[in-house]
DNA sequence: CGCTCGGCCTGTGCGC
DNA sequence: TGCGCACAGGCCGAGC
């Protein structure tokens, strides 16, 4: 599932097509396509250059000519730069299945965009400003300061694993790295924002940009779906100290590692170094 | 405000 | 071996 550091990798990756120009697109999903007929979307496409690719939170921002368009990849979307059709006839060089979307680029690559479980959505905008400014800040950008987070923390009565999943609250997290986070902190993911102590805020603070920090250099994680923008693997799967290690011991005080249901996900933590 | 639930989806993996 | 079904979860809207 992409959350920050899988976007950015993406983000990252694509960043080669700056300057490209998309020649035509075609949709096979039409419902991935959000807000616009999917008709509208392939005919405002057609014929603009991509200036930027970039990122804020689980969106990848891709600024065109006079439009922006914003990719979420909900559980399983991919964004994949594939090289020319083959004469042989297969469309895309690498994995075609499950594929909604398509960009010709004049340079000759493709833009595909696949999705199993088809939670993604692609949308296309004048302005992507009202959307992207209902996010919670960055986590790894510098404006983003132990201080301001405590404050946050306190205006909140949530508990933790609710709130660090709510992107108007801070943007980016998803499910993995808010456990590994928690971990990292020795926060349950049971406790209230608002009871942390000030050195309990600046420690969760500080979890949750190593463990962003540690996926980005890792260039994501890999569970199952996950691939880069040139359709490889992340290796930060090797990393993980708790999520998916139901039952396996915790990597800092040898207890098992428990798998509960909080908010309605599946959340893991190690009931021993992370007490409530 | 906070919380829960249902809907959207399909591949996986379990029980029998 | 195969069938059927619960489960996985990001996000949104509804309802309490």
């Amino acid at each position: 599932m992409p959350e920050l550091p899988e976007v950015e990798t993406i983000a990252r990756d694509l960043r080669s097509i700056e300057g490209d120009i998309i020649l035509r697109a075609r949709v096979c999903w039409p419902r991935i396509i959000a807000w616009l007929d999917a008709r509208d979307f392939v005919e405002i496409v057609r014929g603009q250059s991509v200036r930027r690719v970039g990122r804020r939170g689980k969106y990848l921002v891709i600024s065109l000519d006079e439009h922006t368009m914003l990719v979420h990849f909900g559980m399983t979307g991919r964004l994949c730069l594939c090289g020319l059709p083959s004469p042989a006839g297969s469309a895309v060089r690498c994995e075609v299945k499950h594929l909604h979307a398509l960009f010709a680029l004049a340079s000759g690559g493709c833009l595909a965009y696949q999705d199993v479980r088809k939670f993604g959505r692609l949308s296309l905008l004048k302005d992507p400003a009202p959307v992207l400014a209902r996010l919670g800040p960055e986590p790894l950008d510098p404006l983003f300061t132990p201080e301001r987070f405590a404050d946050m923390l306190a205006a909140r009565r949530r508990r933790l694993k609710d709130l660090l999943l709510d992107q108007s609250f801070l943007a980016g997290l998803g499910n993995i790295y808010t456990d590994e986070a928690l971990w990292t902190a020795r926060l349950s993911p049971h406790r209230r924002s608002h009871t942390l102590s000030r050195e309990e805020a600046i420690r969760l603070h500080e979890a949750i940009r190593a463990v962003l920090a540690q996926g980005v250099a890792a260039r994501g994680t890999t569970f199952s779906d996950y691939r880069d923008g040139l359709g490889r693997r992340g290796t930060n799967q090797y990393s993980l100290n708790v999520y998916g290690r139901k039952g396996r011991p915790c990597p800092r005080c040898g207890a098992p590692v428990v798998r509960a249901v909080v908010g309605g996900r599946g959340t893991h933590y190690c009931p021993s170094c992370q007490p409530v």
